[in-house]
DNA sequence: TCTTGTTCTGTAATCGTTTGCAGGGAAGCG
DNA sequence: CGCTTCCCTGCAAACGATTACAGAACAAGA
């Protein structure tokens, strides 16, 4: 009965058309005569033939594969990113291998391995802090990066990191704060390095001061933001409002200060960047800069199919707009 | 140059020996003498030959690659069982494809789409919600369940929901609450049911009244435990202790609850279930039941692997032991 | 010397498709 | 009626590996 998988031979056999037929009537079905066709229809509809994805891949010299190379899958962050990627990639009948760069031994060899490899027609990299050299590989599969990036040649889609902290920073000068204070993400990071850019930018244009203590290093972790938070309360001069470069930080600011008997906004405004989920349900709601992941993931992923298709691309890299959220977390500074 | 990838045609016509050898060289290298296995080895460095896994999978009828089928990527709940999951099938040379069973049009259908594409050599399924039948498939890979479950038959990976729920009835019960509700996750969902009678059994084996309207449905969702709040406040007669079946509707309940102006746990004891990170980090720290998601990946992956290379199996299920996690947002109820 | 066994290697078929090429037949045209 | 053109279809060669089988070389034992 049953006992074996229906190939495309059996199709050929039980329409009485050869395997090329049964082939072109699934690739390219204009070329068949209808009749034809309709007979290759039925024959698959009885068997139940499939087609062999393995073989068809071989043949064509393709993989019918993306390899999505993020830093850390744990990350809720990047879980809306794949949704994104996910919603252009499966209708394009490309399957999505995910891999972690921080799982393995050594990210650099783990991105030459998958670029080597040929276990994918192109790559989707969330990690900005390989080495730009690791794609240095002669007739490599594209890759486009997404959210971080490395160089200016490599395709990539960003937000406008800047502008995101330039928002923040107007938004608390509106409501009177003068003195402003930024925590930031990890060093090394382009996505700490633009917004703290952004950051200063902003402060020396409204003519705002800016001391350096008033900086102080985060990691985008909650963690971190609940650390940054004993930081800020052991300054002997303390900002009144803070941007913090990740939602995240911003939540495990405002956590620690609550549990320390203090009050956002009435001690210090706050100001994150992401607008993760959660953002909205806190007490009070967390003032943001949006990102739209999903969009992110849906571009990224549309360049990389162009790339993969055509090998051309409009720009090398595409900017997506942020939006300002204001919500409770941010008001006029204590008098 | 450097124009074509090497194959192990061009391996085998470097070291003088036949493809046969290089493969063998490759697979079991013991069988080959020491010194043709050595200018193998250098045919392969010059080369920069890597092995084809297409054609390598075609020839040897099997793929590389394991299906995790997912309700929706975008809900950070899953991205660490994700990573556990990554962490044995990576080392395991088993690519991980995601695929997300609620962009497609129908869940079943896809489901029965992948069984019988042979693009996967094992299905992890984290969706319980799809109908058993959609298994009865013969010849169909081997399929686990992590977390959610459909039928005692498909193995799976479970967490002790009604002991879950047990423990956190137990420990209201214990600061002195009386009166205690529950907020489901969504109807027909195993996890829910489970939790549900875990509640209503610890209840009543605790001889605590339980009222119908104290069992408030909800969906897992943040925004589902903002409208729990509202529905809450709506009752005439309110328990004073709450056992909600997520940490995210946990989440949006308090949020919802503290915007108007209510305090936890002084007005209203609040346990979740889950231990997501930011339990820890919320302001009061949220008493939950914690999962050990990384776990429940990795035994998922260890079972599948054991059942494609053997098809073998110890038990059908295996049982992981959650803990409960005591924190502020649960105390004696207001008197 | 012949037989037997061991160890290593090569030949060639095979996995299930896709696709360039060529041929058969019908239609159109002069 | 002959010639060209156009559809449609089949033949057969790939794609790049794995592996059953057989054969070669050599050593050891009788």
């Amino acid at each position: 009965m049953d006992r074996k998988v229906a190939t495309i031979q059996d199709v050929a056999r039980i329409a009485g058309v050869s395997t090329a037929t049964v082939s072109r009537t699934l690739s390219k079905p204009s070329v068949v005569a209808r009749s034809t066709r309709e007979a290759v229809l039925d024959a698959i509809e009885t068997t139940g033939y499939r087609i062999n994805a393995t073989a068809s891949n071989l043949r064509r010299q393709r993989t019918g594969t993306v390899i999505v190379l993020l830093p850390d899958i744990a990350n809720p962050f990047f879980s809306q990113i794949l949704a994104g990627l996910a919603s252009v990639l499966t209708p394009a009948q490309y399957g999505m291998l995910i891999a972690d760069t921080q799982s393995g031994p050594d990210p650099d060899e783990q991105l030459a391995h998958y670029l080597t490899s040929g276990q994918a027609d192109g790559v989707i990299l969330l990690d900005g802090t390989l080495s730009p050299r690791a794609l240095d590989i002669p007739g490599r599969p594209p890759v486009v990066m997404a959210c971080e990036w490395m160089d200016t040649t490599t395709p990539s889609v960003r937000v406008e990191n800047a502008r995101g902290a330039a928002l923040a920073v107007g938004h608390l000068a509106r409501l009177g704060h003068r003195h402003i204070g930024h925590v930031t993400g990890p060093t090394g990071n382009v996505l700490s390095e633009t917004r703290l850019e952004g950051f200063r930018d902003a402060l020396s244009a409204l003519g705002l001061p800016l001391r350096d203590e008033w900086v102080i290093e985060g990691d985008f972790s909650m963690d971190s933001g609940a650390a940054a938070a004993r930081a800020w309360l052991a300054l002997d001069s303390r900002p009144t409002g803070l941007f913090l470069s990740s939602d995240q930080m911003a939540v495990g600011f405002m956590g620690e200060l609550q549990r320390r008997g203090l009050t956002v906004p009435s001690d210090v405004s706050v100001v994150g960047f992401d607008n993760i989920e959660i953002a909205r349900h806190l007490s009070p709601g967390l003032t943001t800069v949006r990102q739209p992941r999903t969009r992110i993931g849906v571009r990224a992923a549309e360049m990389l199919l162009s790339l993969i298709d055509t090998g051309l691309l409009e720009g090398p890299t595409e900017m997506i707009e942020v939006e300002f959220m204001a919500r409770e977390s941010s008001a006029a500074p204590p008098r």
